[in-house]
DNA sequence: AAAATCACTTGATCTGGATCAATGTTTTTA
DNA sequence: TAAAAACATTGATCCAGATCAAGTGATTTT
């Protein structure tokens, strides 16, 4: 169960035995289902998730009814709604498994004691939120400075995985563009070749 | 030259004087004129700086000579391209002046030495991207989901301060949005009202 | 295995915000 | 303190991408 979890710590902070003993101890496993819900909106965001299997994704609905995908998240990858973890105020977003999932769940306490006790996890997750931040960094500038097919591009390329694994009317919501639009860009892209 | 500095620190971790005096050693003062660079486009980022006082903006050019700022950094905040800064690769951005500044800069390998010797700094720092990464999230997702006027009220309510000490231009930038664009959203709100 | 829902495509039309252009205003620089 | 540069506003026009509408497979559900 924590075998890709140790993994993707160890590439980036080397833990001992006993450190992976008692980093155990703060994680809980739980199995989701396809379309089963981690967080509904409304509700505090209790637990960072570790995806062990499976695809997860957050997302909002608008006003009109429109449904917004936030992030997504793979094997290897954390999920949460961070401000609603962090802060304890309720979430505005949804989660749920695309893909049948299995996560190793931490609560904010668990979080919290661990930075104390395991001194080596603090410095794992302020390199994990470093890299975070360049990664939000890029999507930013995609979102403010590139036209719809750039944005596109740009994320077929630093993600080829994910158009694998996610519906493309999910990936046009992600790119913060329509279905149809999409759909045409590729068209065209195809055609380019 | 540190008030600041230790104001902001003291606020998410406690230091006790040696470790203020530890700290300090890492961080080398510097003075920015209105218009001057910290870094330029092609130069690898050697710096992190925490802005003491004045206004710093982060900016690329596209293709056609547009101008497109990604940041800005107030007193109290800090400044740098992290990717270029963490990588050692060369900046895509350019990293300037709005109002003379100053600055404390501390390098990557200062940096890292300080994440070793003063864990508490690991600790400030975990805390400080942890918060970066909820206020970039709610950029982005202003930035995908919600239309230019509401981009704008959005900004101006969470950053009050920044209308008063940025130019009309720059903030319409920011959001991705035409000086023109911007102009006719502050015309329709004040009539609002 | 039929019905319902979901995912994707294609076409026609509409629109928010960009672009182009001109003018006024404020700040900087020499 | 005059000239130049930077900043902001307003108007006219244009276009990338949204919206609306319809149709075709896949996949899920019953």
């Amino acid at each position: 169960m924590f075998k890709l979890f140790f993994t993707h710590i160890n590439q980036k902070v080397s833990l001992t035995a006993a450190e992976q003993n008692e980093v155990k101890t703060y994680f809980t496993p739980k199995k989701l289902r396809r379309k089963q819900y981690l967080l509904q909106e409304g509700e505090v965001c209790r637990y960072l998730a570790f995806v062990e299997k499976g695809v997860l994704r957050s997302y909002n609905v608008d006003a009109k009814g429109g449904e917004h995908m936030i992030h997504f998240a793979l094997e290897g990858w954390w999920m949460a709604d961070t401000y609603s973890f962090l802060s304890g105020e309720p979430s505005n977003y949804n989660i749920d498994a695309i893909e049948d999932a299995e996560l190793l769940m931490i609560t904010l306490e668990g979080f919290e004691q661990m930075m104390v006790q395991v001194p080596r996890m603090e410095r794992y997750f302020r390199i994990l939120f470093q890299n975070n931040i360049i990664s939000k960094e890029r999507r930013l500038i995609s979102s403010i400075s590139y036209s719809a097919e750039e944005k596109y591009i740009r994320l077929a390329e630093s993600n080829p995985q994910l158009m694998q694994r996610i519906p493309l009317h999910l990936i046009a919501s992600y790119l913060g563009i329509t279905p149809e639009t999409l759909s045409r860009i590729r068209k065209h892209l195809s055609q380019k070749k």
